[in-house]
DNA sequence: CTTTTTGCAAAACCTTTGCACAACC
DNA sequence: GGTTGTGCAAAGGTTTTGCAAAAAG
């Protein structure tokens, strides 16, 4: 593995991440950076976010829609998908998950490491819509 | 909707799922299909999988590698994905799944209406692979 | 000065779609 | 005959990559 070195669009990546809380795509932060960095290439967007999600600063979810969303905080916590608009909403909630124990056992012969879990329903946002 | 039409490229495609158990990819399933269908085209397929798993009578599966799987099987069960090889393994053990509760509650102001679980790790056949 | 990162553009992928012709009913 | 499905090829959208120049150490 080469050496990291600073770079001030990975930081300014980090940093936009961080104050997001809607999960958003790699697209979604390279139209955002193009204010701050007008010469910043997608293909910059990507490497990085890539590069964080590996090191574990960040979570690379996804989520079935076909498009990668991104989540600068990594604690344990579940996703919801709506249905209607395809927004990412964190789940505060704190659910057993019965699904914890089997990490390192094995079933069928296969080692299980983890699990993902998400929900997918309608969001309180699209939920007033209707009732208009 | 328009009527449904009989087809033997349908056909053909849902009968490949229904013998394998191991969640094919579309391409999977055109390359597979070339031997009886020599014409058949990857639009056919997409079209078919898609159509078939509208109707409910396969799954399409999302598990985050970037390609969409298929499964005839649409019984209730999990699935398993190797980290290292990416196969797609089904889990027959029957786990209590304490999220089905939450089906049509509101959580934060979001209704759920569904969700999903996958668990990753080393299949049975990479494991084995190591210990050579 | 050496190594890593960037910007740009092209390519790689997976999936969908338009259209004329074939298959179905 | 009217409608649905197919094959082909092109397009669409997301992500990766090759390369020369720029930045970092």
């Amino acid at each position: 593995m080469p050496a990291l070195k600073y770079s001030r669009q990975r930081e300014a990546i980090k940093s936009f991440l961080m104050t997001r809380k809607d999960h958003p795509t790699a697209d979604v932060v390279y139209h955002s950076l193009r204010a701050d960095f007008p010469n910043i290439s997608l293909g910059t967007v990507y490497r990085n976010l890539t590069l964080l999600a590996d090191l574990g600063e960040i979570a690379r979810l996804r989520l079935g829609d076909g498009v990668d969303h991104f989540d600068a905080d990594t604690s344990r916590h579940y996703h919801f998908i709506c249905s209607e608009c395809g927004s990412v909403l964190d789940l505060h909630t704190e659910f057993p998950d019965s699904f914890d124990s089997l990490h390192g056992t094995s079933v069928d012969g296969n080692r299980i490491d983890g699990h993902a879990v998400y929900f997918q329903g309608i969001c309180h946002c699209c939920l007033n819509k209707q009732h208009s």
